[in-house]
DNA sequence: ATGGCGTATTTCGCATGCGGTATTCCGACT
DNA sequence: AGTCGGAATACCGCATGCGAAATACGCCAT
């Protein structure tokens, strides 16, 4: 124990409960746990996850303000649905700051960071056909993730993290595609052979060319506003 | 009182106290009542603002969340400091999503949008020489903000009120310089210009000019790192 | 049978109590 | 006198209790 009163800057283990059940539910609606509309319910959650309804509130109040939560008019709050213009809307976010972060990490990345970098995209590159949809979605969001932190801005980071964590949610039925699959991982090489070259404009125009990309190849699988009208399951969710 | 179970969507007045000392701190954080450095103690937040410690503990996540309050290692937290490279980091963004909104406004904007906006561009240049600081960065906020709105882009418009609540507390130095105020509403009137004429690519350079410009402009007055080290008053926050 | 009204139930917002941990202050020992 | 240790204190995380508001249900009247 250090006297100084300082500590570990990276290191922040103090595994709250209340940060426990705000990654647990944000988890269970990424990963498509809980469906989305499923309302949700203070009493049930913290009943399910052993916990009182305190930190349970305190994370669905966080989860609210991040958009993952939205409230019913009247009634509790339900998980967002999916819907097309939100994540056009993300897509158009990524479109602004993908670029940017691309450019800055060509011109600031360290050795190291590109060294992470090309890991990430060799393990993407592995597991091109073996891995299952929710791994790749998972490598995708890891190589981008770097070049965010290569970037050198942390907000970029921050900001980009939240969007990543809604589109993580839309990504599944695309990623089933093979060929999808071959072509993203094309556009991170040749992304990653711009940072790493430090080649500013590319890194620049390739990053954008990847991002309008996956905006229209997920965005075109939402196309039509889901023929089953049936509020189709209305249980409530299920963990695990 | 409408029977059917739905509401007016956009009308969202259930005043909670949650929100209500949301809004409380956030606004003596913004407009710079709670000095930065100032540690945060729930009891005497709640105590002063008459509520008890669950809405201010509530309200105390969401902002650290935010980044308005940082943690310290050990004790509670404090009200974020101001630091040049996050300010740096916050117009890094804007550099990212101003040009886009820019544009996306020059596609997008309704009439009665374009008008929104030639309001806040005509208050704003009507105030220049009269208005307090504090008037004047709710001009500016305003503006932009009208553009993302225009941009049709909910996400831009979020993600931007977030981050304009960050850049309010390091921009009163700038604007009160005269020159500076003229420079920043001729550019003001310039984006609007080519926003209002739809010219696509216009919007955009124009946007980052400006954006360049004003990051130039705040950042240049925050180079030194602060000559007093002491910690000059410890004493707790006093709203208004 | 249907519609309206009143009651019961659900569910959340907020207050408060309790326990644990870090901190700080003070006294004793070297 | 300085330093180390211990006790008192401050402060926060979490649980739970209570009340209000809104919905859902059922009964009664037409």
């Amino acid at each position: 124990m250090n006297k100084a009163g300082w500590e570990i800057p990276g290191l922040r283990q103090q595994r709250t409960l209340n940060e426990e059940t705000y990654v647990a539910i944000l988890a269970a609606i990424c990963e498509g746990t809980v469906a989305p509309e499923t309302r949700v319910n203070q009493d049930e959650l913290a009943q399910k996850l052993g916990v009182s309804r305190q930190p349970v509130a305190q994370a669905l109040s966080l989860l609210r303000a991040q958009g993952f939560l939205r409230d019913t008019g009247r009634r509790g709050l339900i998980v967002a649905p999916i819907e097309r213009e939100f994540f056009q809307a993300a897509y158009e976010i990524r479109s602004g700051l993908d670029p940017l972060a691309a450019e800055l990490a060509a011109q600031r990345a360290s050795k190291s960071q590109i060294g992470t970098i090309r890991e990430a995209l060799e393990s993407g590159l592995d597991i091109i056909d073996s891995a299952s949809v929710k791994d790749l979605i998972e490598a995708d969001m890891r190589f981008h993730m770097c070049i965010y932190e290569a970037s050198g801005n942390p907000l970029i980071v921050q900001t980009m993290e939240l969007y990543w964590n809604h589109l993580r949610r839309a990504m599944a039925p695309v990623l089933r595609q093979q060929e999808e699959r071959k072509i993203v991982w094309q556009q991170h090489r040749s992304i990653f052979r711009t940072i790493e070259s430090a080649n500013v404009a590319l890194a620049r125009s390739a990053a954008l060319e990847h991002v309008q990309g996956a905006s229209e190849r997920v965005l075109a699988r939402m196309e039509r506003p889901l023929p089953e009208s049936i509020p189709q399951q209305p249980e409530s969710l299920r963990s695990a």
